[in-house]
Parts: C-alpha cells; structure tokens; sequence
DNA sequence: ATGATGATATTTTTT
DNA sequence: ATATCATCAT
C-alpha cells in the first residue's frame, strides 16, 4: 500500500495524530495548524490503510461547509467517492437518525423542522393563547430558556422551580411549548439533538446496532460541543468506538450558545488513556502575529497550555492605529486598503472584522465613498427572507396540513380578508379542542363564523386543496413554480412598489431554480421530494449573498470569522466596552471568551495586522468616549508600531495601562478648570447631569453634559456656569 | 388594512 | 442613531 499521498505533506506532528493507533485521540489543533487536513488525513488513513470501511466511520462537523469540504477532501485525496461515509453536522445526523427512526423516537413520520424565527414566532403565539404577559415573559427569553435546557439535555419534566415563581412559570410554559410542538409535529433545532439522544436511550438495541457499526468517530471543533452534543457523541462511542476529536480550547467562542470547552477534560476523563496531540506550528501568519497572539491568549487562565510558531520570517510589525472617531477610523482603513490594492493586491485577501454589526456601517460609507467593493458576511439568508419563508409555508401546508406555524403565517398573506379577530377566533377554537387551526378553520367556516368571513376562510382551505391536488405528482421544481403563482405571491409582491418588490419576486424565481437543482438525497428515509427540500431548506439557511463572485473586500464579526484566513487583517474597534463587551468584562468567564475572541481575530491574518480604535465613538446615538482595550495592552509593545499621522499630539508607544492612553487628552485640556469627563455638574436650568466630552481650550471650551432629564447638551464652559458636584 | 406614532433596546450565530 | 415592535387612528 502506498501511503505517501496520505503522509508526504504532513509535519511530524500532524502525522503522529493521522497514524495514530484505534485508541481514542484527542488532537489539540492551534489556529492555522492543518486541523481540517489533519482530519481529513486521518479519515483517508482509516479506509485506505486501517483498511475501515467508509460506512463504519462517522464524521461530525459545525457547519454544513465545513461538513461539505470535509467529504470533498476526502474524496480528492483517495481518489474515488465515499458515498457511505457518514458525514455532517450535528444537526443534520441527528435529523437523518430520526427520519429513518420516527417511529421509534414517537415522531410523526412527516415531522417538520422549524428554524429558530418559526420558534420564535410559536412562542408568542403560545404566550398570546395564554394570555401570558409578554412584556413580563419576553418571547425571546422564554425561547433562550427553552433552547438553553434543550442544549443541557433538559425536558420540563426534569425542571424543579426550586421555589422560584419566575422559574416555575418558565417552566410551565416550556412544558406547554413541547406540547405544542408536540401536537403540530414540529421539530425545533435543539429538539433534534434531544430526540436522537433519547431514541438512543429508549432503545437500546438501536443504539448498539450504530455502536456496532460505527468504529471510528471523526469530531472537528470539538470545543464548541454542547452538553447534549457530547453526551450523543459519548453514548455513540460506547466502549468500542475510536473517538478522534480535534478542537483548540484557546478558539471556544460559543458559551454562550452552550459550547463547553470543559468537554476537552471530560473527554479525557471518559476515555481514560487518551493519546494527545498538540498541533502547534503554524502554516498561516508571520512569527510577528503569533507572538502577537500568544502574548494575548497567555492572560488567559484554566488553558490547556499551547504555543503557535512558525519557521517563516517575522513579518511585519503589528500596526496601531489611535482614530479620533469611528469615521476618521473607517477612513484610515479605507485609505491603507486604497494602498493595498494599488499596489496590485486582491481586494478579497483583505479583511474588516469587527465585535459586533453595528460596527459595519460607517466602515460601509467609507468604503462606498473610496468606490471600494466589499461584501458584508452575516445578516439574512436566503432561507431565512420573509417571501422564501412565505413560500415555504405554502409547500409546508401543503404537505401538513395541522403545521399551524405555517397556517398562521400565510392564512392572509396575500391579504385575502381574514383579520385578526378571524385568526383569535380560530386560536381559541383550536386550543379548546386541542386541534390544529387547520382543523378549527374547517369546523368554524362551516358554522360559527359571520358569512363574510366564513367565506374568506373557506377560499383559503379551498386554495391550500386546489394547490396540493394540483402539484400532486408534479416534480419539486414545478411544486413550487405552481405554489408561488397560484398562492398569489407573486402578484403580491409584484404591487410593492420600487427596488424591494422586485427583488421579492427575483427571490421567489430563484426558489424555483433552488428547487431544480436540489438534489434528494435521503430517498431511503421515503420522504417525499418536497418533505425533503423544505427539510433542507431549515437546516441549511443558504449563502447570505447570492451575488456572484466578485473581488471585494471582506467585512465581517470576528466571530464569523473563525476558520477563515487573510493575507490583510483589520481589526476594528478595539475599544473598552465593544470588545471587551461592556457586557462581557463583569465575568472572568466572559472576560476569558473576549479575549479568546481577540485570539482568533489576530490569527486571521497572514502578512499584515492592523489594529484601530476610536477614541471617541458614537453609540447608539451617543457620543462617548473609550479607552483602548486591555487587549492591545498585552500585545507586546516589540510588536507593535503606532501609526500617527496627526502629529500634533504624543502619545506613548502603547497604553500602560487601561486607564492610561487616548481618553486622557480631552481629560487634561479641561482639567484646569476642574472639569473632568464623568463628572457631575448641575445646570440652573438643565438640572443635574454628567460631562461626556470637553472640546476646545480655555475659555471657549466646549463641554459635552448627558442631562438626566434634558438630553445632551453641548455647552461652552465660560457661558454655562456649571456648578461642580 | 395600512400607516403614523411612540416606546424600547441595542454582542456574538449555527443548526 | 436606528431598527423593531406594539398600539392606535384612519
């Protein structure tokens, strides 16, 4: 057997991990260090010299893109396709595991999947059924709470209030959510991992039987498990199964989605003899970077100890750049971008990240402005659009009638007379005979309902019939053709006036389009066609930009840029209480995560970093002021080199100390008249507020005064006759 | 059924 | 600043 394609690219360490023995194996992959080619190595070194087959290993993956790469990989680097290697996200599994087992996991066998707006959207109608107060129940919060004791492996039954009224009504109207669900065969995401769970628990001989066949465990991003994820993972692998995990605990950036980076330890200690594996040399960024990184990630406590390096060249130093403002921040980035691709570069090998979204906007003007193409990763998808959604209600109908989600979604849209006294009426029904609206519609129009209303209802059941009798047979693509047409959609959005309707009905056409290249792939799971593209359609939301490829800069949260790379980086906004998050710095916990999150952006680059911050930013309105984040503190200062180009102010090389640094400027100018930023003043008119910024020098000073009940106010010092407090 | 008004909140995101 | 959402008026 020849195993050099497998081996020859591989560095001593990522080869101990591929060839490592059947024993479970725990590889430690730093960022940049070969984790995917290490996996998918390690799959290609099971089939083709462990001799295992591709059916008895199982590969679990985050993302669908990843989950796609991966089998992509494989099947390059051996050559031939692996049709019966199991590979997928967590989600996707758990769903193919329940479609074959409905039965057993006491599903109805055509089970919907609603995505978490579909939850949302059953929570407030749960809440207003109820007649539960939402502004004291939050729909969001109730859905965090469902989704956060899903994600812990926790029903409501297994809830105690602990003598707690708040929780004790959480939980109750968790526990009428699953009834709820329960009745409309509805399956939400976290629900999908809770079934597979269970069908495992409740049936033992099944779960032998993927035991048995299952000897081999692939698991990428293993520190962003989740309780219920991990404890799937451990019944799967039993005592047998070779369990492969590959994760770094220095990237684990979703607690608060419920990832447990603990699992790396817990792992240890479920499968006692783990071989480790400490993937450690970098193939990615300049030794410059690293060190950047590894000084920062060092603040972390509770590690599991790990150092990137490279044999490449240092690099270049780290760039720090002090803006006045976000606007004057966005145009140094615009201006050293300028520079970048003048000198030839792609556009597309430089990147914007930043801590949170609203961030993208001015960065956003300022590139329109220099004519810059870019492209913003993150918002809607194309799954997720309001008309996509629209449709799919429509075909959800259509295939189950009782999906009340879908029932209360389209039943006036188009706007076809049935208000929201028709639809409270139909609730009630619904809920006091514990039936679907559907059904209530039905009982209703025949009866109790006013004529003309009776009538508007009665040409919806009809419509819903009409449309299923006539796609029934027809191919999925014609399916849907037929349904945005016949439902009215179509002309419903076609009388939006300007750019937005039409933009509704191009989207609905390429849900067509969507539709003819949707390939079946489960047809041993007898689903329908359609059952199995709207299956699809909630588990893979889609790219959040159809647009075609185009060579733009790359603006996106540093979250979603994990796994990415970027021979140019920015990091924006490096400020105290963006990132850090103000909500974040309280917890140590919290603190640790930023900084993680600072960890990733730094390693995102390759050639070139460029941190920036504002010291003076406007927030929600406000102007307020900033220090640079602690995190540029621990970037050793050898690193960094601070771009000034306004001269007229020194500043040290880097901030001493969180306190130190940019925000003392405007401080000093006023601190001769006693003003500091902070502190409280008392106007004769204005009343009692608190100095955000002061402008100017001597007499003409500006202050800026949050008044609690006046607003802001931007006041000359020498007029306002402020009184000290 | 639509549009205007006012209150409210405002990290991060996948499935 | 701004987006979203509920409420109210038309």
């Amino acid at each position: 057997m020849d195993v050099t394609p497998i081996l020859d690219s591989l560095n001593d360490r990522q080869r101990e991990a591929v060839t490592a023995p059947p024993e479970p194996t725990l590889v430690i992959a730093g960022a940049g260090s070969g984790k995917t080619r290490v996996l998918v190595h390690r799959a290609a070194w099971l089939i083709d010299v462990e001799g295992v087959s591709p059916q008895g290993l199982l590969a679990v993956t985050f993302t669908n893109k990843a989950a796609a790469e991966m089998r992509h990989r494989i099947e390059a680097l051996l050559d031939m396709p692996v049709q019966h290697l199991w590979i997928g996200t967590f989600h996707g599994l758990a769903h193919r595991l329940l479609r074959r087992h409905w039965r057993e996991a006491g599903l109805p066998q055509n089970f919907q999947i609603i995505d978490s707006d579909d939850q949302l959207r059953l929570i407030k109608r749960l809440l207003r059924n109820l007649e539960v107060d939402d502004s004291r129940w939050p729909p969001k919060e109730l859905q965090w709470f469902i989704n956060g004791q899903k994600d812990e492996g926790l029903r409501a039954k297994n809830l105690h209030d602990d003598g707690d009224p708040q929780r004790r009504q959480m939980i109750s109207l968790y526990r009428e959510y699953e009834t709820l669900c329960e009745r409309g065969g509805l399956v939400d995401f976290a629900e999908l991992l809770l079934r597979a769970h269970e069908l495992w628990l409740h049936n033992p001989e099944l779960l032998a039987h993927y035991q048995r066949r299952f000897g081999h465990l692939l698991v990428d991003e293993f520190q962003d498990t989740n309780a219920i994820q991990y404890a799937w993972l451990r019944l799967l692998a039993g005592d047998a199964a070779v369990p492969f995990v590959v994760g770094d605990d220095d990237q684990s950036i979703y607690r608060w989605r419920g990832a447990r980076v603990e699992h790396i330890r817990q792992f240890q200690k479920d499968f006692p003899g783990t071989k480790v594996v400490k993937l450690e040399q970098n193939y990615r960024s300049t030794a410059t970077i690293l060190n950047a990184a590894n000084a920062v990630i060092a603040n972390n406590s509770s590690r599991m100890g790990k150092n990137l390096w490279t044999d490449g060249a240092d690099g270049e130093p780290i760039r720090l750049y002090a803006a006045y403002n976000e606007r004057d921040e966005a145009d140094f980035v615009v201006g050293r971008l300028r520079d970048w691709i003048d000198q030839g570069n792609l556009r597309a090998d430089a990147a914007i990240l930043y801590r949170s979204n609203a961030q993208s906007r001015v960065l956003e003007e300022g590139l329109i402005n220099a004519r810059i193409p870019y492209r913003v990763y993150g918002g809607l998808r194309f799954f997720e659009r309001a008309e996509i959604k629209d449709a799919l209600a429509y075909l959800r109908l259509i295939s189950h009638r009782d999906d009340d989600a879908s029932f209360e979604r389209i039943v006036n849209r188009p706007t076809r007379g049935i208000g929201a006294r028709t639809v409270e009426e139909m609730r009630q029904y619904a809920r006091a005979n514990a039936c679907s609206l559907w059904r209530a519609a039905g009982a209703l129009a025949s009866d109790q309902l006013a004529s003309r209303a009776a009538n508007a209802v009665l040409a919806f059941l009809h419509l819903i019939e009409r449309l299923a009798r006539e796609t029934a047979g027809l191919d999925l693509h014609e399916q849907v053709d037929h349904v945005i047409h016949g439902s009215g959609l179509i002309d419903f959005f076609k009388k939006d006036k300007g750019e937005k309707g039409e933009t509704r009905v191009e989207n609905l056409l390429e849900l067509v389009s969507a539709a003819k290249g949707f390939e079946p792939g489960l047809a041993e799971e007898e689903m329908s066609p359609l059952d199995e593209f709207l299956a699809h359609a909630a588990l893979e939301a889609g790219e959040g930009q159809a647009d075609a490829w185009e060579d733009c800069v790359q603006l996106m949260t540093m979250h979603s840029a994990k796994g990415l790379e970027f021979p140019l980086v920015f990091l924006c906004g490096m400020e105290d209480g963006l990132f850090p998050h103000q909500r974040s710095v309280a917890d140590p916990q919290g603190l640790e995560e930023e900084r993680r999150l600072c960890y990733v952006g730094i390693t995102r680059a390759k050639q070139v970093l460029y941190i920036t911050y504002a010291e003076q930013r406007r927030l929600h309105g406000m102007d307020s002021f900033a220090q640079p984040s602690r995190f540029i503190a621990e970037v050793p200062a050898e690193h960094v080199e601070e771009v000034r180009p306004r001269v007229q102010v020194a500043r040290p090389v880097r901030p001493m100390r969180p306190s130190a640094g940019a925000g003392r400027r405007p401080v000093d100018a006023a601190s001769e008249a006693g003003i500091r930023l902070g502190q409280r003043v008392r106007h004769r008119k204005f009343g009692d507020g608190v100095v955000l910024n002061c402008e100017g020098q001597g007499a003409h000073m500006q202050v800026h005064v949050n008044f609690e009940t006046a607003g802001t106010k931007i006041l000359v010092f020498q007029y306002a006759n402020l009184e000290l407090m």
